[in-house]
DNA sequence: GTGGTCTAGACCACC
DNA sequence: GTGGTCTAGACCACA
């Protein structure tokens, strides 16, 4: 799998965890893979995703069951989704609103640049 | 001065430079605070200005005149408007129309906090 | 090792580093030393050899995969002769014309001490 | 005027008087313009002329006699020739000469390119 | 282990 | 005064 440049691995690693929950690819309390199973389909090293698990168990997402692997905790898709969205409005949000200021971008190419970026998926 | 901690402070000396110039505090062939100046207004050490300035020279944004000081290259602002908005459509965007799907916030939203944004300023 | 007084040290690295790729001692995607190791070796401060390297990555000569090391861009062969073309044609050559109209020196003088210096290697 | 970027000023304007001495446009114990002329007819501080005069003081190429100025010391064309003559001999020749190896520079080449410049004159 | 950043202080060449 | 380089040593994030 390729990695953006500018966010660290392991960061992403527990971002594609959070969406895999959020679009239900992971339900609540269901078992995900194990840290080497991870660690081969995304192709890096173990103590990497070993990282964004624990990460991930720090942010209340996960749960670890010793011996049978980590777990998805009740209410995971809450808890995504209040700190993506406090992600979104207090980090990436202001920054949007500077950017344009200084680049004279308005709030109409702004949305046709959006929109053309979600037909895309 | 308080730097943000997710950003290395030489990048952020950096690109203040970039807004003096954009918001015609530098204008072009003018000469910008030494290096020693700098870091005295800033508060950090001088090798810290010294590497912020080597970046921006890099980026034809500043050149030297040894002995004289650092100085605003002609075409500055379209170097930094560039770099901005290449950094703004490839990497900011993207992220923006992303989150906007997982989180379900719609070009509404979207457009009425940008507005709250900018008003604050 | 003996560095030029003349010539800042971390672009001897960076120079020595070139050498080594255009002579395929390092091939490309190949892993360089690390900058502690280079710093042993050459016996000077990491800083050194990291700003060697972090000019080689500018050049897009070397690239860096985090935690895990620098490594040989594909293509860095063609970029360092383009470099080092530039170098000579634009300015050892101009200075080497001067030089001989002002000496008096012939082609024959100037050919045969080239090849003088090459018999050596 | 306009200097290379990658030489002290003073010693382009010291090489500029050296050329004029050479080529006959001063003569041995001619006077040659005061630093304060020199500073206005090159466009730089006169401090650096003043450098300039100063090294060519400390290699015998011009002499100062207090209240009139500087003069061209007999012999000058020679110390002069010899200077250029151990520059081009042992710092630019095997330069030249190992970077027509790396780069793969022909003999025929670099008479070809030389001659262009020469041409230039 | 790796690179990246930052500090403190030094010395140099240059203008 | 200016920038440029180098050292020594520290701390951090990342794999």
């Amino acid at each position: 799998m390729r990695f953006k440049e500018n966010k660290a691995i392991y960061l992403q690693i527990a971002d594609l965890i959070c969406n895999n929950i959020l679009q239900g690819r992971l339900s609540e309390d269901e078992r995900i893979p194990s840290v080497r199973e991870c660690a081969a389909t995304v192709e890096v090293n173990a103590n990497t995703c070993a990282r964004a698990y624990d990460w991930l168990q720090g942010q209340d997402i996960i749960f670890t069951k010793r011996g049978l692997g980590y777990f998805v905790c009740n209410g995971a898709k809450n808890v995504i989704r209040n700190i993506k969205k406090q992600e979104f409005f207090n980090e990436i949000l202001p920054e949007v609103a500077n950017q344009m200021l200084s680049l004279n971008i308005t709030m109409e190419d702004l949305n046709n640049e959006i929109i053309k970026h979600q037909m895309k998926k």
